[in-house]
DNA sequence: GAGGTTAATAACCGATCGGTTAGTTATCAA
DNA sequence: TTGATAACTAACCGATCGGTTATTAACCTC
């Protein structure tokens, strides 16, 4: 009943998403997102209820959206080695793809506002929980198929290249040459190897 | 001639360089910079022109008051690989002191402004590659002191420590616990030992 | 087609933003 | 002591910020 929404929530929260990941949320406007989401002015606030509930949504979104896709795999039961080397390769091929640099949504929210808005640290710490767990995961999945030597310790090692791939996001963020992020990428996948049986 | 200033220009920057540290560019408001820098907002302007060329001056001032000291060691001459272990361990200590969460200001001026800013763009790589070229000195060094092995291709080896680096910048931003950072920095310092000749 | 409901429109709000201007105060040289 | 100079204070500026408030338009049910 009523007027029908004139927008698709899930077409607006694509437009944010991609307005903040690339400007960060102080200098992404309410008169900025009003004129690229398709939606107008109150409608925003009362779907989102303000310019960060609009920002939060759209965090969530690119987590479902991204994250679940490039961490995804490492998460699964049947993740391996090669897992992480396809996570290291997938940024190369991004930084020689793309032409503008947003880098990571979540890597710049927690560098934006991490250290002076305590939802978004919480976000944060998921996020670098869920980062390391992935890398965890794959490394003992490889381990229990007889991939790694069994003295490795995954959570640490998880750490190490869930640190070394957060590096990679800032490059990307900073325009690097894709042949730096080659350079990375190629290291820590011979890292990787380095740890096997 | 004339009235003398009733501030020193370097404790101003170092005021500044606190603030936009912890805040970034835009969250960081001209009242707050007149409250807290021991000048009237009068001189900020005369002084420096705008709030981005303070900005810009309380970066420069970062990079004289710590990128010197930290990244310093690797950039002499006689520097090894031992002043690579000293870096990363040097930031687990911070993790561990300290209260706030910072990380580099550097770091957080490439998330924040280099995608739409190209001024922060072109700081950005210079940082970059001057961070990359210091780990590839101490890289170069090392092995002309016989601690590598000749095959290793110190460029690319310096690239990933520095991503490396880069990440555990972002963990300390994030507010990440300092046994995580403990985890980055012993793996990358075992990484460093195992290119040893 | 009338009444109820919800979205779209657009004018509007006080607050605060970065930055400027007018006038006062402190120092120097002569 | 006076005049030039420069930094101080503080009031002020237009623009823009995030957010709200009528009012109108589009849909449903009955």
């Amino acid at each position: 009943m009523g007027r029908p929404k004139g927008y698709e929530r899930d077409t607006v929260l694509d437009a944010a998403m991609e307005l903040f990941w690339l400007k960060g949320f102080e200098a992404t406007t309410t008169r900025e997102l009003v004129d690229h989401l398709g939606l107008n002015r109150n409608s925003l606030y009362t779907e989102f209820g303000s310019k960060r509930g609009l920002y939060d949504a759209a965090l969530r979104h690119y987590e479902r959206r991204w994250l679940d896709r490039n961490l995804g795999p490492l998460e699964r039961a049947e993740a391996r080695l090669e897992d992480i080397e396809g996570l290291f390769h997938h940024y190369v091929s991004v930084a020689r793809r793309t032409g503008t640099q947003k880098g990571c949504m979540m890597a710049n929210s927690i560098v934006e506002l991490a250290p002076v808005d305590v939802v978004a640290k919480q976000g944060a710490h998921r996020f670098l929980e869920r980062a390391r767990t992935a890398f965890q995961n794959a490394l003992e999945n490889g381990r229990a198929a007889g991939e790694l030597r069994s003295s490795v310790d995954s959570r640490t090692e998880a750490a190490f290249f869930a640190s070394t791939w957060l590096g990679m996001l800032v490059l990307l963020r900073a325009g690097s040459p894709a042949e730096t992020l080659e350079s990375v990428a190629d290291r820590a996948v011979s890292y990787g190897r380095s740890l096997a049986a």
